[in-house]
DNA sequence: CAAGGCTTCTC
DNA sequence: AGAAGCCTT
């Protein structure tokens, strides 16, 4: 134990910017003197950094947050840095404090920092305890019965709604802190927005209000009205009704067990008076928290799950790579008013409805056919509750790489979608005023107009509005081709693989990164959408790399696989980990034979954490043991990519993956 | 009321 | 595409 002189305990506040419910905070509160830092080290995020709205909310996050515990009595500790565990490490040596205390995260760059850091103070003699703050049950609490991680979102919420013991009850928030001496350890100026940056951030604050009070107001504004005709509503795009907590969610603003909690209780009153109507809301919102559970599971199971397709045969899509599809979508100017006026929402607020979200991105990911990564990017950067977690699933989901993912082959029309969620088409009209004067009966289809109708409402197409950038029959036939032409790569790989030979795809498609275009400023709308002829289509066969995520979890990886044979857990008290530490805790992946299919229902099987049974040995959820998370389980996601596929251990994709081979040299258990 | 057809939804 | 729910006969 270190010790003496400035404070007992250091809470490690990210995205639990709360006093209420803050399980972190409330075990240093109860072990002694206490500070709180918050590290900001967005470089560390590589590829995903917070982006412009995103910053501008943790801004005001963070300085409502500071102000409360300023006012109960803790010392408050900001650091700029590039490198928070070391950072972490020097605050933890600045304020003297023997215990560290934070809640889990999920996201693949926080399993293996936090991993990190448990392994550093540890090893320092501080006691590490970590917690969960943002879930109503940790990844590794739900399993089917044979002890295995579900792989489809229904079996697994179908879990988490009947398992044995009840999501964790919220705490209170402290009332009173007992403030550590952090003399030692001064703050840095944090920096969240810049001058260029100030103007568009002021037209957020009109509509948002960031910060646990306001998270908490908007919770019960929600409970007490919109929730009960969620059911109804919840498919129009337009109306305000949907929660909108889920900012307040990702900063962890407000606890999800806070919120299903009080939504649960509705539950039962409204099933009390019959009312049916208000149920089925329940029951639809509550899916949409278990969407948000599902997220967080997908990324602790497959860590790369947010720039990798989790079904292997996606990875021979041949994605058309043409930026000037890229532009026309993220301006609004692709000539389907429902994807046109959902993207100018997000471009202009930060924010879209669930249902605008799957409009857009399949229009992107099935008519366009861009690479879903730029596209996740891309909502990553405008999305005011941008969420790792979350928008990787959704994209997933919507690009068919997932088991119970939409199916790939379907193309939704935005028309049929624009006339279920926007019947009238005000949504459309309030966002395209260029076709503010259309009748409703053409407002989702101006290509169909006659042209009296568009002369009447001086709508002109391919002038003041685009004629669809590719039609939806055309796009269907390319989307078969395309899929075909997939189905035929993964074939080809996997007999050449089975011949032993080198893969027929050779490096020249693996190899070589599709970048994520640098331009991604909204220009000046105006400008008219190339139409591309279909000779200057340029297919790829991979999802872009993102080079700076990828080589810092592949630095990462290269140290892991060093150490490879201990995969003791790193436990959160020191005292168990003497216990604990030799154990090992090996992640066997099998593949039962798996092959993809586009509508898969084929079960995956997955062996489970060894970890999973001391979690379900009730007592321990809170702090309890966190199973270890490093790189080389997250070859857990390789498991969709299986040998059948053509990943022998000398494919050419595996040689470049070398911590990917290191889960096959582990022992196959059943 | 059963059978069959039509609509709606699928994370 | 397939299941589930609703309506019709």
């Amino acid at each position: 134990m270190s010790g003496g002189g400035g404070c007992k305990s250091l809470v490690w506040l990210r995205r639990d910017l709360r006093l209420e419910d803050n399980p972190a905070l409330a075990a240093a509160v109860r072990a002694g003197s206490v500070a709180v830092v918050f590290i900001w080290a967005p470089e560390e995020e590589g590829y995903y950094q917070p982006g412009r709205v995103s910053r501008w909310w943790l801004k005001h996050s963070l300085a409502q947050l500071e102000s409360s515990l300023k006012s109960l009595g803790a010392s408050f500790i900001t650091k700029r840095s590039t490198d928070s565990v070391s950072s972490l490490i020097e605050v933890v040596k600045a304020t003297g404090a023997s215990h560290l205390f934070f809640n889990n995260l999920y996201d693949p760059i926080s399993l293996a920092r936090d991993h990190t850091v448990k392994e550093a103070l540890t090893a320092q003699g501080v006691t590490v305890r970590s917690f969960n703050a943002d879930l109503l049950y940790e990844p590794w609490e739900v399993t089917d019965d044979e002890g295995l991680p579900f792989t489809t979102f229904k079996a697994f919420w179908e879990r988490c709604l009947s398992m044995p013991y009840d999501p964790q009850s919220p705490h209170l928030p402290p009332k009173k802190i007992i403030s550590g001496d952090t003399s030692r350890c001064p703050s840095d100026p944090l920096m969240f927005e810049d001058e260029s940056e100030r103007g568009s951030n002021a037209l957020l604050a009109r509509a948002w209000s960031p910060g646990w009070s306001n998270a908490d107001k908007a919770l019960a504004t929600f409970i007490g009205g919109p929730l009960l005709e969620y059911s109804k509503n919840r498919r129009k795009a337009d109306s305000a009704t949907t929660s909108f907590l889920s900012p307040h969610l990702h900063f962890g603003e407000v606890s999800v067990r806070k919120v299903f909690h009080l939504v649960c209780i509705k539950q039962v009153q409204w099933a009390n008076e019959g009312n049916k109507a208000g149920e089925e809301s329940v029951n639809l919102f509550l899916k949409s928290i278990g969407l948000r559970e599902y997220s967080r599971y997908m990324s602790f199971n497959h860590p790369y799950s947010h720039e990798r397709p989790l079904l292997g045969h996606l990875k021979y899509f041949p994605w058309i790579v043409d930026e000037g599809y890229f532009k026309a979508w993220r301006q609004g100017r692709t000539g389907y008013p429902l994807v046109d006026a959902g993207m100018r929402e997000l471009w202009a607020t930060g924010w879209l409805h669930d249902r605008i979200r799957v409009v857009v991105s399949s229009f992107f990911v099935k008519v366009l056919q861009l690479p879903w990564r730029w596209g996740m990017k891309y909502f990553w950067d405008t999305l005011l509750d941008a969420d790792l977690e979350s928008d990787a699933l959704g994209w997933q989901y919507i690009s068919g790489t997932i088991p119970d993912g939409r199916q790939l082959d379907r193309i939704d029309s935005p028309q049929t979608e624009g006339y279920k969620c926007d019947p009238n088409g005000e949504y459309v009209r309030r966002w395209l005023p260029e076709l503010a004067r259309l009748p409703t009966e053409w407002i989702h289809h101006p290509w169909d107009a006659p042209e009296y109708v568009l002369q009447a409402a001086g709508v002109e197409l391919g002038s003041n509005y685009p004629f669809p950038i590719v039609a939806i029959d055309a796009a269907k036939v390319r989307l078969e081709d395309a899929i075909t032409e997939m189905w035929q790569l993964e074939a080809a790989s996997r007999a050449a693989s089975e011949n032993g030979m080198e893969e027929g795809l050779g490096d020249s498609s693996e190899s070589a990164p599709i970048a994520f275009p640098q331009d991604t400023q909204m220009t000046e709308l105006d400008e008219p959408v190339r139409h591309l002829p279909n000779t200057l289509v340029n297919r790829r066969y991979e999802d872009q790399m993102v080079p700076s995520l990828t080589s810092s979890l592949q630095r990462v990886d290269e140290d892991e696989v060093s150490s490879s044979e201990n995969r003791g857990q790193v436990p959160d008290e020191v005292t168990m980990n003497l216990q604990l530490n030799r154990e090992p805790n090996q992640q066997v992946v099998e593949n039962n034979n798996f092959r993809p299919q586009l509508n898969a229902t084929t079960r995956l099987r997955i062996a489970a954490d060894s970890a999973t049974e001391s979690s379900s040995s009730s007592g321990r959820r809170n702090g309890g043991v966190v199973p270890v998370w490093s790189p080389s389980t997250s070859s857990f996601s390789e498991q969709f990519v299986g040998e059948e596929n053509g990943m022998g251990a000398n494919s050419p994709y595996l040689q470049r993956h070398p911590q990917l081979i290191n889960w096959r040299r582990l022992p196959q258990t059943g």
